[in-house]
DNA sequence: CGAATTTCCAATGTATGCAAAAAGCGTTCT
DNA sequence: AGAACGCTTTTTGCATACATTGGAAATTCG
C-alpha cells in the first residue's frame, strides 16, 4: 500500500491536499478542468472523506471554483484575477522581506546564500529554475517568522504559478531573477527592512509584468 | 426546524463554520477552550461530517490549534502572535484602503458615509460599536474588490478580536476610531490611494498599541 | 504516600450508505 | 430542424459504522 511518492503526511486528507496543490502548481490540472470527489478517490486511492477534505480546503483557498451546484473546477485565472493576485502578493512579499531583514539570524543568511549559490550555477530547464526560486522565497517566508505571512504567501505563489497553466509552454526563466534575489539578500543581510521591502517590490512587479504579458498574449490570440 | 438565527447558508458545514467564527469573535469560545467534533454536533445539532468541515477550515485559518493528537483547542493569542496578526493586518488593511481609493464608485462612497453617520450618532455599548466598526471595514474590503484581500482581512479581523477573549471585560471603544475612519473616508473620496494607505496604517497601529497594551497588562498580572 | 503501569474510554481518521439535486441525454413535439 | 420535456446517471450533502490512537483514570507496586 502506501502512497509511493511524497513525504509522509500524517493524515490522508492532508496528503491529498498537498499532492493536489502540487498538481495545480505544475499545471497537470489545467484551469477550468473538472475535479470531482470521485476523480480524487481514483487518483489517490482513498475514500471520499479525505478527498472531500482536500477539495474543500482547496476551494476555500481559491484554487478551485464552484460551478452552480457544488461541483468544482480548477479556478481559471483571467486578467482581473491575476491583478488581484499580484496586488496582494506585492503587499505580502514586501512584508515578508521586511520582517526577514529584521529577524534573520546568521544561520538564515547562510541558508539563503546557499540557495543563491545554487541559482548562480544556472539551471537547465524551467522546472529546476522554479524549484530554486521556490526555495529562495519559501526560505524568506520562514525567516519572517509570521504564520499569516507564510500561509498567505504560499497560497499566492501557487496561484500565480497557475497562470502558467493558462500560458503553458512558455519558458519564463529570466535573468533579472538572480539580480533581484541578490538585491533582496543584500538588504536582508544588512538588516535594512526598507531596502528589503523595496527590492521585493521590484521583484514582484517584474514578475507581474511578465506574467500579465503572457496572459494578455494568450487572451488576444486564443483558439 | 431550521437553524433559528443567522442568514440562510446553503450548506450545513458552511453554516456551522460561520456560527463558530462568530462565537470565536465574540469570545463565547474562550482561548484554550477545547472544541471537539462532538461538541459542535450537540451545539448545532448536526452530524460529524459538517462539524468536521467547519473545524478543519477553522484550523487551517488559524483560529484553532491542534494539541499533540488531532484534538483541537481555541487558539491562544499570546503577545508574539498578536504582533504577527498586526504586522499582517497593517499590510492588508493598507492595501485594502489603497485599492478602495482607486476603485470607489459614488454608490460606495454613499454607503461609507451612511456608516460614518451611524458611528457619529454614538453607541451605547461595546457590541454596537464593534458592529459599526465591522461594517465600515468590511465595506472597504468589498470596495477593494480583491478576493484575497477580503478573505485575509476578514480572518485577521476575527483573529484580532480574539485578543479580547484574552482581555475580557475591557471596554475598548475609543474616540480616535471615528477620527481615523473620517480620515480614511476622506482619502477614499478623494481617490488618494497614498493618503488612504497612510490613514489606514495609522488606524491599524493605534488599534495595535491598544490591544497589545491590554494583553500586556493581563500578562503582567495573571491569575 | 507517590509514581509507574495498565486498563478503559473517548475522540478522531476513514470508509460507506442513503437521499436529493443537478447534469447529461435521448426522445418527442411543434 | 430546433426546442422543450422527461428520464437516467452521476455527484454531491449528510449521516453513521468501524477501527485505531491517545488520554485519563484507576490500580498496583515501590
Amino acid at each position: 500500500m502506501a502512497s509511493s511518492n511524497s513525504k509522509t503526511e500524517d493524515s490522508l486528507g492532508e496528503a491529498v491536499y498537498a499532492k493536489m496543490r502540487e498538481l495545480l502548481r505544475n499545471g497537470t490540472l489545467a484551469p477550468a478542468e473538472r475535479v470531482s470527489e470521485q476523480s480524487l478517490c481514483k487518483l489517490f486511492d482513498v475514500s471520499r472523506t479525505p478527498a472531500r477534505e482536500a477539495l474543500q480546503r482547496l476551494l476555500s483557498e481559491g484554487f478551485l471554483t464552484t460551478t452552480g451546484g457544488g461541483r468544482m473546477i480548477v479556478a481559471t485565472i483571467d486578467i482581473a484575477r491575476a491583478e488581484e493576485i499580484y496586488d496582494m502578493r506585492e503587499a505580502v512579499e514586501c512584508l515578508a522581506a521586511r520582517l526577514a531583514a529584521k529577524r534573520a539570524q546568521t544561520a538564515d543568511l547562510i541558508e539563503l546564500r546557499a540557495i543563491l549559490a545554487d541559482q548562480e550555477k544556472g539551471q537547465d530547464n524551467e522546472t529546476e529554475f522554479l524549484a530554486i526560486n521556490d526555495r529562495f522565497h519559501r526560505c524568506i517566508y520562514r525567516i519572517s517568522n509570521n504564520r499569516y505571512v507564510q500561509h498567505t504567501a504560499e497560497i499566492l505563489r501557487v496561484s500565480a504559478e497557475m497562470i502558467r497553466g493558462e500560458t503553458k509552454g512558455r519558458y519564463d526563466y529570466d535573468a533579472w531573477s538572480l539580480d533581484d534575489h541578490r538585491a533582496i539578500y543584500e538588504a536582508i543581510e544588512n538588516g535594512d527592512g526598507a531596502a528589503a521591502e523595496e527590492a521585493a517590490r521590484q521583484h514582484v512587479r517584474r514578475g507581474r509584468f511578465q506574467r500579465l504579458a503572457l496572459l494578455l498574449e494568450r487572451t488576444d490570440a486564443p483558439a
